[in-house]
RNA sequence: GCCGUCCUAGCUCAACUGGCAGAGCAAUAGUUUUGUAAACUAUAGGUUCCGGGUUCGAGUCCCGGGGACGGCUCCA
């Protein structure tokens, strides 16, 4: 363990001193655990007699006030074991630290500062006066397991926040104020993308009209990433016989988070947790030759985990997962080129959004080999393909950085992208999993050159991971202000008054023409107008056999309610929809638009084939940004 | 699952220590015909998350369950 600290981390974990010891007059028969600097302040365990409440902070961020000044230095002393543990009598959890490292040395070393001693190993501030009082502030209760083991007691963890300047503090407390009001939880609703219900339960998020374009856009764009390297779409059910995990091993591994079913005739199925056992199976239907090498199936599906209660949290955790999930299954020698490919749509994928991506390289560990499956003369050149990869596409390898060693999965070697949201926290988004294990308990094969079986591999990827993180990450990114081509409605036509409703109708069909046999939608405000079509990528839209719907029109929202224009404004600005379309006496007159862009002023009016002209340049820009 | 906090109209929130469930926005109807972030009036809207209990009386107190949030543990 490092033992060189920062300023700011030695008056973190100093302050972590004064909060046990505010504690410990308090609450005198409260048994203290340990508390250490964190990122953005410091923490302390302790095991109270009674439970406290957040209502309790106060006093006790009170009396850290109180006794601050009453401190100075921190002195250091040196006990035996014995003396040591006389120190915290009844307190289980020292007397387990104190035991512990009495194994590495005699003495055990304490720190003093005013009347407070505690076990310490050090790097404290030189004076407690350097400590500015308005720079730290208590902030909320959690619980925490003894050493973090949850078959160990549940312990009362007090966190607080500490930084070098009152600026500093009032800075972060400004950025989780900013956080807050990006929580995809608050905007995802407000935009009205995605709901739940307490019937249906916790951790299933229901899809909304709006929610559902937005994922559809996203999966399509993955699609048009993935039909150019040659991917198919497959299709499987949600459920299987219990037969296909005991195959695959994940009945034994995962039981615990299947989802089970029991049919009238007892006969046992579970929800799929996963894509690729089902997927082996559409490889194995029939022989393959090398010729036909590599399969690889694309299926954006949904798979079911049964997580527990107090782990689910917006779309980040949820119990139902839709994966842009596809299976390569290739000869060894395609392993560097398929992963290659994959990592090109991976490139394609995240640069529209600018998104940074941080790669990491997880391998084995060839001290264990006995923890993972297989022949290591495969993971041997499983791991040098990967690597190459990894360099040929200049990143070089640090394993204090970016390379694992054993965090390989069982089965095999990966590559993983994690993307920052704008908590700065790191998301793990797409993934590359070289399997050697699931061909081997499936045995899939192909017939190579000599009229021989040969074993193959499986590489997993998926490119946003799970839609409904992914979702919850790009909400937060942009503050639910999605760009053009990803708005669930992307314009809006406000009349100023009745009069112009006709001219307004007029302008949003122009813009999104019906098409043969559709029924007319009723245009109303909050109702996408023809939501499943829009103008997605110009260059990827005509000619594609069937594929491509509409791409000359737009999502488009008619607000003809006879509301001030001001208001109509509000609400869609508040919708987040892009573009705005002003109608009045003076546009239809001219036969112009007035066009206002989100978040700016009036741009002034124009004529309708200008702006068609503007927004098909923005979507574009998607695709070279 | 564990620790803590919370749950009142679609949303945001009121209702002193247990004493008649209320407001703004949204919705609906009417009036208004609006020029770049909230027009006016009226109407409707409730098993106070659910189920038990204590009490003359429960949104409020107690027990059980559900759900949300912050953590811990877990995450193929």
């Amino acid at each position: 363990m490092s033992k060189i600290s920062s300023p700011i981390e030695q008056i973190r974990h100093s302050l972590a001193h004064l909060l046990a010891a505010a504690v410990m007059e308090l609450y005198p028969d409260a048994k203290r655990a340990i508390g250490p600097a964190i990122d953005n302040g410091f923490y302390f365990d302790f095991q109270f007699a009674k439970p406290i409440s957040d209502a309790d902070l106060p006093n006790i961020e009170k009396k850290m006030r109180q006794i601050l000044p009453t401190w100075d230095q921190f002195t250091r002393h040196e006990l035996s074991a014995s003396e040591a543990k006389k120190q915290y009598p009844k307190n289980q959890f020292k007397h387990e630290l104190i035991d512990e490292f009495s194994k590495e040395t005699k003495k055990i070393t304490f720190y003093k500062s005013g009347e407070y001693w505690d076990l310490c190993k050090g790097g404290h501030v030189q004076s407690m006066k350097e400590i500015n009082p308005d720079t730290f502030k208590l902030t909320h209760l959690a619980g925490a397991y003894w050493r973090g083991d949850e078959k160990k007691p549940m312990l009362t963890r007090i966190y607080g926040l500490a930084f070098a300047s009152k600026k500093e503090l009032a800075e972060y407390e400004q950025m989780l104020v900013e956080a807050k009001k990006r929580d995809h939880k608050k905007l995802g609703i407000e935009l009205d993308l995605f709901t739940f219900s307490d019937l249906v339960g916790a951790g299933l998020p229901l899809w909304t009209p709006k929610g559902t374009v937005v994922r559809e856009l996203l999966d399509n764009f993955v699609w048009e990433l993935r039909r150019v390297h040659g991917y198919q779409k497959v299709e499987i059910p949600h459920i299987t016989k219990k037969d296909l995990y005991e195959a695959s091993g994940h009945w034994d591994k995962f039981q615990d988070e299947l989802l089970r079913i029991k049919t009238r005739e007892q006969h046992e199925f579970a929800m799929k947790p996963m894509n690729c056992p089902h997927h082996t199976q559409i490889f194995a239907r029939r022989p393959h030759s090398y010729r036909e090498m590599p399969q690889r199936y694309a299926n954006t599906t949904m798979v079911y985990r049964d997580e527990q209660t107090g782990e689910l949290s917006g779309l980040s955790r949820v119990r139902s997962i839709t994966q842009d999930d596809a299976h390569v299954f290739c000869r060894l020698k395609q392993v560097q080129d398929e992963i290659s490919k994959i990592w090109d749509i991976v490139d394609k994928f995240y640069k529209p959004f600018g998104f940074e991506l941080e790669v990491r390289l997880s391998l084995s560990d060839q001290n264990h080999p006995e923890k993972y499956l297989g022949d290591p003369h495969g993971w041997i050149g499983a791991e040098s393909s990967l690597k190459k990869i990894m360099t040929s596409r200049g990143i070089d390898l640090d394993p204090k950085k970016n390379v694992g060693l054993g965090e390989a999965a069982f089965y095999g070697p990966k590559i993983d992208f994690m993307a920052k949201d704008s908590l700065g926290r790191q998301w793990q988004v797409a993934t590359i999993q070289l399997d050697m294990n699931m061909p081997e308990r499936f045995d899939l094969a192909c017939v190579n050159e000599k009229g021989e079986k040969e074993r193959i591999v499986m590489i997993h990827a998926a490119i946003m991971g799970s839609i409904e993180r992914f979702l919850s990450i790009l909400i937060e990114h942009y503050a639910g202000a999605f760009p053009l081509w990803l708005a669930p409605v992307q314009v809006v036509v406000l009349p100023i008054s009745d009069v112009q409703n006709k001219y307004a109708e007029e302008i949003a069909a122009a813009l999104s023409p019906p098409r043969e046999g559709e029924i007319d939608l009723p245009v109303t405000l909050s109702l996408a107008r023809r939501a499943g079509r829009g103008l997605t990528s110009p260059d990827l839209a005509p000619a594609r056999g069937g594929e491509s719907r509409g791409g000359e029109s737009l999502r488009i929202d008619l607000d003809a309610r006879s509301e001030s224009i001001g208001k109509k404004i509000r609400n869609a600005e508040k919708q987040k929809i892009p573009y705005m379309l002003i109608v009045g006496k003076k546009e239809v007159e001219n036969k112009t638009i007035s066009v206002r862009q989100r978040g700016e002023k009036d741009l002034g009016a124009m004529a309708i084939e200008k702006f068609l002209e503007k927004i098909k340049k923005e979507v574009a820009a998607k695709a070279t940004s």
